[in-house]
DNA sequence: GATTTTCTTTAGAATCGTTCCAAATACTGT
DNA sequence: ACAGTATTTGGAACGATTCTAAAGAAAATC
């Protein structure tokens, strides 16, 4: 992904391409997709490579990154920490109780038969399915 | 449940029928199965009935209890809060994004189709689904 | 292009839930 | 009774996240 794909990126999801929010939009969508990142990892990766952004700043960033549809919030499982997905499609995960490693599952690998009608008054916004191994 | 059946309880899994542990034990099994709690919550209530135990105590007697396999820890959703659950048997969760209730939903209300096979060298250890509603 | 307005960043303090600690207490078996 | 082990306790410590209030950009207005 470019820098003006970057930026791009952001302005389509009227998001003001800040000095921030690019280097922490290109650390996490440069390569690949499917990566789940917290918000303490993403500031020692730009620590490392010399870009300064506080850690109120990731979070404020990763948090307006959701909101924008750019990722989604993983239910987190074990851990009390923000995972943030870059994978906003459906699908589920893998969490791996000994190591805390999380990882995609295709959403056809794990089809719901039939899902529980909403109690009166609610709809349903989600489905989280987490399939934990060890 | 009586107080026998709650020193029964406790007897059956291995665990001293302590104070602390028969003040929750009788809290949280008293009334009703499926029940969702917070160490917090607990707490709260004992205090509430004069019953003085540590928050630190709500902890270790909670954690206890799951390692007995008399609760659950039901996998966080919102909230960096543990949520402990009664029911122990295979269930899902709708979890309500307004109020952060968390309710339960019969296992065969939302079969899976089918599951995927787990990474080498692993083996699915449970099923976490929660149905996020508004 | 200067000025105002609005949005964003920032460092550090504050908060929250949870765990750790080391001392005090209560059991259990001998 | 005694020694040994398990449990409780309050408070300190912790880690992750959010808040705050001030400083700094960018955009909009004149």
């Amino acid at each position: 992904m470019t820098q003006a794909d970057l930026l791009a990126l952001l302005e389509a999801h009227d998001l003001r391409a800040t000095r921030p929010r690019v280097s922490v939009a290109r650390l996490i969508f440069a390569d690949g997709k499917d990566r789940h990142v917290t918000a303490e990892w993403v500031a020692g990766e730009l620590e490392k490579d010399n870009e300064q952004v506080a850690l109120a700043t990731v979070y404020n960033t990763l948090h307006n990154f959701v909101a924008a549809g750019l990722m989604r919030q993983v239910s987190s499982v074990g851990k009390n920490t923000i995972v943030f997905d870059t994978n906003t499609g459906a699908h589920h995960h893998f969490y791996n109780e000994t190591t805390g490693e999380l990882t995609d599952v295709a959403a056809d690998a794990a089809e719901l038969k039939s899902l529980p009608k909403p109690p009166k008054g609610t709809s349903i916004t989600g489905v989280d399915l987490v399939i934990r191994i060890r």
